[in-house]
DNA sequence: GAGTGGTCTAGACCACGAG
DNA sequence: TCGTGGTCTAGACCACTCA
């Protein structure tokens, strides 16, 4: 295959590395300031911070400004189930999850119109969730309803502690269609502010439109899930009656 | 929210950026040297070089050794159906695919027995995908299956210009169940290098294993798509008989 | 060989956090 | 205030591409 030229970042990258694994240091654990790795490895601060920068992209290590560069503590795996695979969520949320919610009224701009099938201008609800896990930020998520439908809701539009994963308990015209659209990127500074993380951390961008029987959509979720610890899944069973392709 | 510090890194980036979308630098074309570049903008190399970084993780720029930064000409999307929602995948791949497959034999070791359910050592198919549209790589894909069932299957075990999309044509117990575990993570230095991307433009990085009747593992497919082009698409279509949850 | 990007240095100065 | 990380400089030297 390919042979990449080992260099110092990388071979500080690997040393480190494996002092975390193996326990040498450990997790929750301050490194050696900057400095002194730097005169350790015989490098000069900005070599050994790129070093360190490709650690922050696995999740391994957290920075502090002015405090200093610590092992991150194995943090618990977040599932984000698609589709309708589990009726139950609560495995995957368990109940302390702490979700800040806010919740607004906007006029569709953007993209949102064409996700929401709605004309521009048109009044949307907003709910920003940020679910924290004990102290450190879990998922962020952005839910888009259209004005009309909250009218009759109570405002929320939906249940919050299990923000992600909701369920629409009783809706009125009967749900039809869930569609996820996932990608992978790097997080806005803004994403990366709120789940602090860096921005050299890749995230698991999630879009979910829920349409009901009548083609239209009730429902838009934009979801942010930091990729150190979430991955999505989804389970697709054949029906018993096998289906024919080219239907 | 956040105000983040306006760094010269990212006003250059800005800057470049918007010069990239209004068309001032064209798709395809080559960037001044990034010492011109750096004597605009009056700042060091290095600074320079974190702003075009940050670009590229964006998939906007893509730096060649020894030649040049190039805008990158928009790429074709690339789309994952999910689940068995589309019997037609011909849409999402057209034919001017060109895949390169190398298949060899393995025993299954480290995350590949849990994998595939089968004990550790024991033999398997292992086909490596590398997907080209054009000149440009498209994708990456490992698929696994074990080594008893390819013995009744010609050796690819799966038709391979759809090959991340691939459907099982007629298998001899009938499948029962696919499941799709999809993360966000950086590539591998290997990876990069086969996609030709840097290793700060973040990847899909997606598991498929298909399980057939008799619950056992019939194929095991770890893909990789490039974050800037690929998504992931579940669509997910409630029977007309309503599921009652806790089946 | 000329020109490009890739890596690295040895500092300087600023911004943040904790005592 | 002190020690930490954050940003940046001005240049050196190497590796690659192309003619």
């Amino acid at each position: 295959m390919i042979r990449p030229v080992p260099s110092r970042r990388d071979a500080i990258a690997d040393d480190l590395r494996h002092q975390i694994s193996t326990g040498h240091f450990k997790a929750g654990e301050r490194l050696p300031s900057e400095a002194q790795l730097a005169t350790r490895y015989t490098v000069s601060t900005p070599t050994l911070r790129s070093a360190l920068a490709l650690l922050q992209g696995e999740g391994l290590v957290e920075k502090i400004h002015g405090n200093g560069n610590f092992v991150r503590r194995p943090l618990r795996r977040i599932t984000y189930f698609g589709g309708l695979a589990e009726p139950t969520t609560s495995t995957a949320f368990p109940a302390q999850l702490r979700v800040t919610t806010r919740t607004t009224t906007i006029e569709a701009h953007s993209h949102l119109p064409a996700l929401l099938n709605v004309p521009p201008r048109s009044p949307l609800t907003e709910v920003l969730h940020i679910a924290h896990e004990g102290k450190t930020p879990h998922s962020l998520a952005r839910i888009y309803v259209p004005g009309d439908l909250t009218q009759t809701d109570p405002p929320p539009a939906r249940p919050s502690p299990e923000q992600i994963a909701v369920r629409v308990a009783d809706p009125r015209p009967p749900l039809a269609e869930v569609q996820e659209r996932l990608s992978a990127r790097l997080p806005t500074q803004e994403e990366a502010a709120a789940l602090r993380i860096t921005t050299s951390l890749a995230v698991l961008s999630l879009t979910r439109v829920t349409t009901d029987a009548t083609g239209r959509v009730v429902e838009a979720a934009l979801l942010v899930l930091p990729g150190d610890r979430a991955d999505a899944l989804f389970t697709t069973r054949l029906n018993t009656e096998e289906r024919t392709p080219k239907a």
